[in-house]
DNA sequence: CTTGTTTAGTTCGATTTCGTACTATATAGT
DNA sequence: ACTATATAGTACGAAATCGAACTAAACAAG
């Protein structure tokens, strides 16, 4: 492997650390304060992927902790955005249901950061954006299987 | 614009902050107890870039408040792995230099990666990663200058 | 030179993140 | 059924992140 390799792949790691961190704060300057892009991500997975899903399946969905996730429904259940009911499945868990206040608030979201994400398809089209899409796709894939592996 | 557009968007970017989490995750397993990739990436910017900067411009280099620095530059000082003496040019200021030790952490840092990143680059070629990259570093770009703009 | 503004760095406090340890319940093995 | 182990969620504490307010120095305008 020459020596110009290594830098590469640390140079891409960076870039997507940087990109991450850059969007963060793009989308953080549009959601009400206090309201971190975590908690948007939450109420988002419960109106795209499913309601009533457990804390542990959204951990493990979000690929952080328990406890952090248990620290994010604290604060959404505080402002009414969640409800949590006991899981009839088993004693120990709960269900994890959007309310209808929280609905409204992740539309809101959305609608309030469509005009940023519709500037950047504006500089970055969709032709550009889908082979990237695939191949980082194929990359967080690897490296989450690669995680469970070792 | 079709309504497919911006969940496109929306999972660019969060294909993005899923692998920063998983290469964050995998870089901070290679290091020491208590070290972070803050920790290393400045290190290494000291390196790579050069040495004798004030806290401010890393602060502006990572894109990060200049107080996260300054805990970030508090943390290596305490460890030895950088030093710190005022600024001939400008009394308010310091200049950050990496010590011996600081660039033995470095080295060894990278040697600790490498097997990983031997491992994506086998995975993931060169001649695939290139354009990615290419790419990425063009969104980066563009989100970097918009933030400048407003 | 004096005054007002900007900038470098730190301190302080609030919040997030997350590892450890704990309780309660579930599940597997015998 | 009984015991051992695994799992769901939480409480708590340590560390990281970062905004606001502060001090000291630089710089700009008159």
């Amino acid at each position: 492997m020459p020596d110009t390799t290594i830098p590469r792949y640390f140079q891409l790691f960076n870039e997507i650390a940087i990109i991450e961190q850059l969007a963060r704060a793009m989308f953080e300057a549009r959601l009400p304060d206090g309201m971190l892009v975590t908690h948007f991500s939450v109420l988002n997975h419960l109106v795209r992927v499913s309601d009533g899903r457990t804390p542990q399946d959204l951990a493990r969905a979000f690929q952080t902790p328990k406890t952090s996730m248990t620290h994010t429904l604290a604060g959404l259940e505080r402002h009414g955005l969640i409800d949590m009911r006991p899981n009839p499945r088993d004693k120990r868990s709960k269900c994890v249901f959007i309310t209808d206040s929280g609905r409204r608030f992740r539309d809101g979201a959305i609608a309030a950061l469509a005009p940023d994400l519709a500037e950047i398809a504006e500089a970055f089209p969709q032709e550009e954006i889908i082979p990237l899409l695939e191949k980082l796709t194929a990359l967080r894939t690897w490296l989450d299987a690669r995680r469970d592996r070792g």
